[in-house]
RNA sequence: GCGCCCGUAGCUCAACCGGAUAGAGCACCGGCCUUCUAAGCCGGGGGUUGCAGGUUCGAGUCCUGCCGGGCGCGCCA
């Protein structure tokens, strides 16, 4: 609708300038909003007011010769001028019956698009380290990127999902010695557990699954994994050190290959958990990027010799930097430390520079927002390559804060005090949790009250939008017990018995969808579908208590099936891109 | 100290590239089940949009400076 009249008002801009009333070269940018009461008509632009300058006109003078040019159409039926030098627009009720045929016409697809014309864009989300499950911080990121991942697919771009999977570095060398350490505990050495270990219950399960293969096989004495490792924090050492002493003598310890195993056991064992957690939240993906392929393809070294090449690095205290410096960024970036190994940074020029050669048009992370520091950096190496840096869109999800009892909970993976997805997916239910986690603006702190989630659960707004969907369901249910049949082409040609200001603020609302999917999209703004689903579900349930749908007349009781399934198509289609289930009775 | 995000009703949050009288839910008060599911509906009270300036026809939204909260500032990942 809205497209249909900005071409309306691009030709009456037309007709104007042609008559020299409005200079020829005056660039024009046409925008029309829904308004916000019904007092003002449907939709409203503000044309008049922003050309005022250009026009050396009042706001409301130019409005009255916009309008004497604007083309007739049976869309609308009535505009005036308002306010300071509004347009309005008031459409006629032939357009809102043209919805409801829409809607169930087009079914699954009414609302989707082809914005995206089949663009290429990957989205790359959660990557979380294989270290441990998935906790509720993760959570968010991942119904917020699966959301986005749909919203875009839905107005047409061809997505790609990705994890980028961290499958080397030090942290999960850290993890390999836990996984060892508890393996030697259960081979029945006498373990002093490193402080900054892995210490959560999964690692022992890691290291039982080991044992149970390998029996005493890779045993080692306690004493030779602890030989010459400086002291823990607890014995006044420090703990990163202590760490670092034991990875190495469990890597001289153990073959190349038993240490592998070791290390694979538990990236497995975890990977494969957080691939569930998430099959199971609804969340899946086209591709598992190992970072570990980097290496072993070469491709950092590739990155790090592009740069070298054209002068982006140079050699400090053994040490080679990146000059992001010179893009912006606060300070130059070590890629190469003095030991010789490569950064986790370095592997990330690789990976983002890998990316955009597979031929994404654009490129979409999902961070969260502790990681803000690291854009700069990276779209830096970027454009160091020669690439376009703006291809890349960081989003930045902030923290969900758990709460229970009022209290701030945990949540260091580290420490293994924390609550997993999988425990919040339980308490509150996949749908609660894929619904909250995008009820909110990504930029916006969220604080997840797990006891009211839980305790309150039937005010949950997700119950209420499913609860509109199946009480449509129930009425069919009724139809048939009735030994009644819905007409679809009856109702179809009866839509104009649906005079009632209920059924017009419905239809209204059913008619916004595709402009709040097309936003939600593009903004990357899962809320607002949300949002609008919470709108409509109320306009319906309100209209269901005002008036029977089942009755008598079989003109208007068909009609006015054809709203409410209209209605719960387009609920169903909502909450479909949420990855929440619409049910068709609760 | 520097950088990024946030600050809107008692609480949690909306407000469509700046638009008309800033809106919902929860909580609170009062009504509605003999009729398609009361997980619902109707009505009510609730606001100096953190503070102070600025930009303009118009600012919750943009700019500057403060105040408050979160996060980040490693040859960790």
């Amino acid at each position: 609708m809205k497209q249909q009249l900005t071409k309306l008002l691009t030709q009456a801009i037309s007709r104007l300038k042609a008559t020299d009333k409005i200079p020829q070269d005056t660039p024009v940018d046409i925008l029309i909003e829904r308004t916000r009461d019904q007092k003002h008509g449907d939709f409203a632009s503000n044309l008049a007011m922003t050309l005022t300058k250009a026009a050396r006109c009042k706001p409301r003078d130019l409005a009255e010769l916009l309008i004497a040019e604007l083309p007739d159409s049976d869309l609308v039926e009535k505009v005036e001028i308002a306010g300071p030098g509004f347009i309005n627009f008031y459409l006629g009720k032939a357009a809102y019956y043209a919805t409801v045929n829409d809607i169930l016409q087009q079914a699954g697809k009414y609302g989707r698009s082809n914005l995206g014309q089949g663009k290429t864009v990957q989205v790359e989300f959660v990557s979380a380290n294989p270290t441990g499950p998935l906790h509720v911080g993760h959570g968010r990121g991942a119904a917020y990127g699966a959301t986005v991942a749909d919203l875009l697919e839905a107005v047409g771009y061809k997505v790609h999902r990705e994890y980028y999977v961290n499958d080397a570095g030090r942290q999960m060398d850290i993890l390999a010695a836990s996984v060892y350490l508890r393996y030697l505990d259960l081979c029945g050495e006498n373990i002093n557990f490193p402080s900054n270990g892995y210490k959560g219950d999964y690692v022992w399960d890691i290291g039982a699954s080991l044992h149970r293969k390998h029996a005493d096989a890779l045993r080692h004495p306690i004493a030779s994994v602890f030989e010459n490792v400086p002291a823990d924090e607890p014995d006044g050492g420090d703990k990163e050190t202590h760490i670092d002493g034991v990875i190495e003598r469990v890597k001289t310890l153990l073959s190349d290959a038993h240490y592998r195993e070791v290390f694979d056991a538990g990236l497995n064992e975890i990977l494969e958990n957080i691939r569930q957690d998430l099959k199971e939240f609804g969340v899946v993906y086209d591709e598992w990027f190992s970072e570990r392929t980097l290496t072993e393809t070469n491709a950092v070294q590739q990155a790090i010799d592009r740069l070298k090449a054209s002068d982006k690095l140079y050699e400090k205290k053994g040490a080679w930097w990146f000059r992001s410096t010179d893009y912006g960024d606060e300070k130059d970036r070590v890629v190469v430390r003095d030991n010789g190994q490569t950064t986790y940074f370095a592997s990330d020029i690789a990976y983002h520079m890998n990316k955009l050669e597979r031929g994404y048009e654009r490129v979409i992370d999902i961070w969260g927002a502790d990681h803000h520091g690291y854009v700069p950096r990276v779209k830096a190496a970027l454009q160091a390559l020669g690439d376009d840096a703006n291809k890349l869109d960081v989003l930045l999800v902030q923290f969900a804060i758990l709460y229970r009892g009022g209290e701030r909970m945990q949540m260091s993976t580290r420490s293994g005090e924390f609550v997993t997805l999988r425990e919040l997916r339980h308490e509150v239910g996949n749908d609660a949790a894929r619904f909250f986690y995008v009820m909110r603006k990504c930029e916006q702190h969220m604080d997840f009250d797990l006891d009211l989630a839980k305790s309150q659960s039937n005010d949950n707004p997700v119950y209420y939008i499913q609860y509109a969907h199946a009480r449509v369901a129930s009425v069919y249910r009724q139809l048939e017990e009735k030994s009644l049949q819905w007409n679809q082409a009856e109702g179809s040609a009866n839509l104009k018995l649906l005079g009632e200001p209920h059924e017009q603020a419905l239809m209204v609302n059913l008619s916004r969808y595709p402009e709040i999917l097309t936003a939600a999209a593009i903004n990357h703004e899962p809320h607002q579908i949300a949002h609008y689903l919470r709108d409509l579900a109320n306009d319906f349930h309100t209209y269901y208590n005002a008036h029977q749908f089942l009755v008598d007349e079989p003109e208007l009781r068909n009609a006015r099936l054809n709203l409410i399934k209209a209605t719960q198509q387009v609920l169903a289609n909502g909450l479909n891109l949420l990855g929440v289930s619409a049910p068709d009775s609760m």
